[in-house]
DNA sequence: ACCTGAACACCGTTCAAGT
DNA sequence: ACCTGAACACCGTTCAAGT
């Protein structure tokens, strides 16, 4: 199946299926192969030649299908937006309408608990760079954004236009701190470190602003 | 003044003060140049190489006063955030009382809009990776959360330290989380990001919650 | 004590070349 | 159309050496 003048003499073989990839769309293998790394390793390991790497290949083979290192993490930043909105979304199906923005709220934390370099990804500078000028990217957080907007919507049914994106920038901004600060560990420094991140999140979107 | 053998044939000098710096504290001088590379460049300037090179030295020398890179830009952080404790309790200090609150909350995000870069290096992975190992910069940090805890006790007195504890988290979730969606364009998506910054957050902070 | 110079293993990007 | 290999100008870190 495969040639053998593989060249990789040193590196360890991948246990299982050794495909050259020469055929598929590289494109994904390489989203694939820096969503792993960022997972495992953190956002130190995001440079373009480790992530050529990890897909097998060389590290000019990329600039085929994004234009530099940027672009790659903006696709990968675009990625997390999709499966954010998703689980905002059914976190936000599941609860009744009234707590429909709780539960996205509460989503929402827990998104950021859980991937927490993704979370960083998305809403780090690099990404924000180029955010503008990349369509997918735009339309993958506006597609979160239009999720929180309905929690809005389903909890106050009724709300004009205008007091909605109101109300919806004040809860992502809760939500969003709330998600930085946690990341951070600065919570920590106020005694509410240690508990659960949902029960703190519940906690301060259920008390009073002020 | 100045030996001929600065090697440096091709860069332009110095117009003013080619001061050696063989003498006074270079740990001072690498954090200025860190911090004008900051402002005048952005995050990804802040090579230690590139700060060595803008404060005249060999990049090996700032071994001789950091670990290594990432304990200057947690240096760098630790300055910020004097600077941000300074700015947070002044805005307090000139506010009545019962808006010293706001006042700082609005600050806070003013603070952000003013000096992005550092804002988000203060906040970021990098500089969180190493933080609790950092004595400096956790003092520091802890001074400006002592702002914001004195903000809610005078605009909300006799409250028990649990209360007031709950509140400062919840407030600053909120401008923290302002300031991020701020610093990403991400208000834009909302019709909020051509405003004023200032304005946006005092309506926010003094608007309802969910 | 403080700084330099050489060395190592990386890195992003460009370009000519292969299939 | 898609991928490789060599080259360029960088980078963080270590270490022996200079003063």
């Amino acid at each position: 199946m495969l040639p053998l003048a593989r060249s990789s003499g040193m590196l360890r073989p991948m246990p299982t299926h050794p495909r050259p990839y020469h055929h598929g769309n590289l494109r994904d293998a390489l989203l694939d192969a820096a969503e792993r790394l960022l997972e495992r390793k953190g956002a130190g390991a995001l440079a373009l030649r480790a992530i050529a790497r990890a897909a097998h290949v060389t590290h000019t083979a990329a600039y085929h299908h994004f234009d530099d290192r940027e672009a790659l993490l903006r696709a990968l930043a675009a990625r997390g937006f999709d499966r954010f909105a998703a689980a905002l979304a059914s976190a936000g199906q599941r609860a009744p309408p009234e707590r429909g923005f709780l539960e996205v709220g509460v989503a929402y934390v827990r998104f950021a608990a859980e991937h927490p370099a993704l979370f960083r990804l998305m809403f780090g500078a690099e990404v924000a760079r180029g955010r503008r000028a990349d369509d997918a990217l735009g339309a993958a957080s506006d597609r979160a954004l239009g999720v929180l907007l309905d929690g809005v919507r389903a909890s106050a049914p009724g709300l004009d236009e205008a007091a909605v994106r109101r109300r919806a920038a004040a809860a992502w901004a809760i939500v969003h701190g709330l998600s930085g600060l946690l990341l951070d560990g600065q919570l920590a420094a106020l005694g509410l470190g240690s508990e659960d991140p949902e029960r703190v999140a519940r906690e301060i979107l259920s008390g009073e602003p002020t």
